[in-house]
DNA sequence: ATATTTCCCATGATATCCCAAATAATCCCA
DNA sequence: TGGGATTATTTGGGATATCATGGGAAATAT
């Protein structure tokens, strides 16, 4: 199963160093995948993903009218985002750009949502945690269709 | 995936040079490609590509009726474009022409938008970025339906 | 001759590499 | 089932390499 799921607290030491958890480093790696970082549009976080969603963007951003709004905001996207070359131990170097964007201290919560990532500071993650599930009590569900044509026809996840 | 990510903000020293990023540089390198910049034609910024963005404008414009307007505009990208010589440490000289067009003073800031990049007043950059984010939560994210990758895995766009 | 530009080397800051300690997860056998 | 041993993972720190920047000297042009 090539997802990133589950969620992973690690510690930033003085030099900016971050562990990135050893099952998302597994799902790169076995695409020999790098690690691309970049700030949320929408949210005090950062996002993870490797390179498909990044080259998505460029294709976007070339099919559209270059004067459009749209275009200046996904280019901001790719304007934040970094490859991550990780250290021996897995560990990346977080800019002081991202650590401020998040603000993160001393330690970063990694909460898989399937084909990205999100960096959190730990606590705001909780409070949007409960938040959401307050909101599930009460708003019900979102329509989950599950089983709807979002995925691509040749991932069919069944490897290792 | 040689692409041109991320943002760096550099120095003009006096005497006039100015540091390319060295991510930049090796996305260049790799590819042994010169680096030209022109001024944009739609915002008080540099542009950075390597040859292969020339030559679309060029063959643009042969494939197109050369007394129409867009030929004009084309050809006036053209016109401004210079192809930059580094020293020996990565550096380039800006001429006065493009500084005054940028309205820069002695800070740079290099803003990679994928296949190119830019080259803005720090502040001035920094302003286009809250504008942006700012939109995107109150009008929300361009159509990124992207989600779901539309896309084998393999490789999205063309990369020589 | 004077002003630029190009080349070369020095320096400080920062990122990277490499090895070791601490912590956590897993296994194995009694 | 428990508990000790083994392995995987995270964390820490010192040494090394890379990079941005500055300045002098040589080369080129005006």
């Amino acid at each position: 199963m090539d997802l990133f799921l589950s969620t992973f607290e690690n510690r930033i030491d003085k030099k900016g160093r971050l562990s990135v958890p050893a099952p998302f480093r597994a799902v790169l790696e076995r695409r020999r995948d790098p690690l691309y970082l970049f700030k949320s549009l929408t949210e005090p976080c950062l996002e993870g993903c490797g390179p498909e969603r990044i080259g998505q963007i460029v294709d976007a951003i070339e099919s559209m009218d270059s004067l459009s709004a749209e275009v200046a905001t996904l280019q901001t996207m790719l304007s934040s985002a970094q490859e991550m070359k990780l250290d021996g131990e897995g560990r990346m170097m977080l800019s002081g750009d991202f650590i401020d964007f998040a603000e993160l201290d001393d330690m970063a919560l990694f909460a898989g949502i399937g084909r990205s990532f999100q960096i959190w500071l730990p606590s705001r993650y909780r409070e949007r945690e409960t938040a959401a599930r307050s909101r599930a009590k009460t708003d019900g569900l979102p329509s989950l269709r599950l089983g709807g044509a979002h995925r691509p026809p040749g991932d069919t996840d069944g490897r290792s």
